[in-house]
DNA sequence: GTGGTTTTGCAACATAGTAGCATTTGTGCC
DNA sequence: GGCACAAATGCTACTATGTTGCAAAACCAC
């Protein structure tokens, strides 16, 4: 809400050398280095929960960013294709996006159950050692959650 | 296909005491014993696989069941809500409905990422002790594991 | 700066699900 | 069997979420 309106006149993107966290992230993944992008991956990284695509667009907007709701479906999907981001098909019928600040997504989330949030408990993924039936090839497990975040359980 | 056309003028459902599984499950859960419920329920007790809202409602033109779209989905609701069957946000955006044949759904899944088939793995559902942070209250545990079903798995 | 490729914006479309309300149907009771 | 009444259905219209195609704009290597 404050610290708008400074790239006035700057329409090409990073031209001094030093890249932030998002920018780099970005090249490293061989995708160039847009507005949208890094404001994008910046709201994630930020976030302390999984942002759907409509919290992402509101934010975005707040912040003054021009953007287009198909451009903002691109990058998120771009995002996960890249591996940066993970995507979750929640109860109600919106993906939420989420960035694991630290390396590869391999972690379970906690979904509350009566408000929606959705957490990312990084550095917990218990090795699910199961028998599949024959046949059947491997090749991750995802552990959900469910219950009541902190704040929807204080009633209780 | 061929067991159609049975029903000709029978509009009262159940005349004689002989109840199905479906229906007995139905009315377990106090609710009325309908043509759609039965068949429904009949469908996803027959299914190797949760089926999404399309694909029964498919079913049930096969066997000539007249329904209407909004009755199915509430109809798949009340199952839902009821506790009877369980509902499955798929990567593409359709749920999955599919009922425990054994009691009540607390079991993992398996989803090909290929096909996109989700199948439930009764009598799998390792006790994930894990330690939340501070505040969460753990509820139950969803796990879904990703790989190639049997079919799509062979060319690999 | 320029050229070529990637990304964006726009408009139209598609799919999945929901809401309100009049009509029909299932069920308990006689 | 017939009645009364609540529960479930069918319809229509509507919302929310996501997709496609294509021309214009923005990145970036040079
Ligand atoms: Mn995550
Ligand atoms: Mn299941
Ligand atoms: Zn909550
Ligand atoms: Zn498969």
């Amino acid at each position: 809400m404050l610290q708008n309106h400074l790239q006035l006149t700057c329409n090409t993107m990073s031209t001094h050398t030093h890249l932030s966290a998002a920018e780099s992230l970005i090249t490293a993944q061989g995708g160039r280095v847009t507005r949208t992008r890094v404001a994008v991956l910046e709201i994630l990284l930020a976030a302390d929960q999984s942002l759907t695509h409509d919290e992402i667009g509101l934010a975005l907007a707040e912040q003054g960013i021009k953007h287009d709701r198909v451009t903002l479906y691109r990058t998120l999907d771009w995002l996960v294709e890249s591996g940066v981001a993970h995507k979750m098909a929640g109860d109600d019928r919106a993906r939420r996006f989420g960035v694991a600040a630290s390396g590869p997504h391999e972690h379970a989330h906690f979904h509350c159950d009566r408000c929606g949030k959705v957490v990312c408990l990084e550095g917990l993924q218990p090795a699910v050692a199961v028998n599949l039936p024959g046949g059947y090839q491997l090749d991750r497990a995802e552990l959900v959650l469910h219950g009541a975040c902190p704040t929807c359980g204080k009633g209780a």
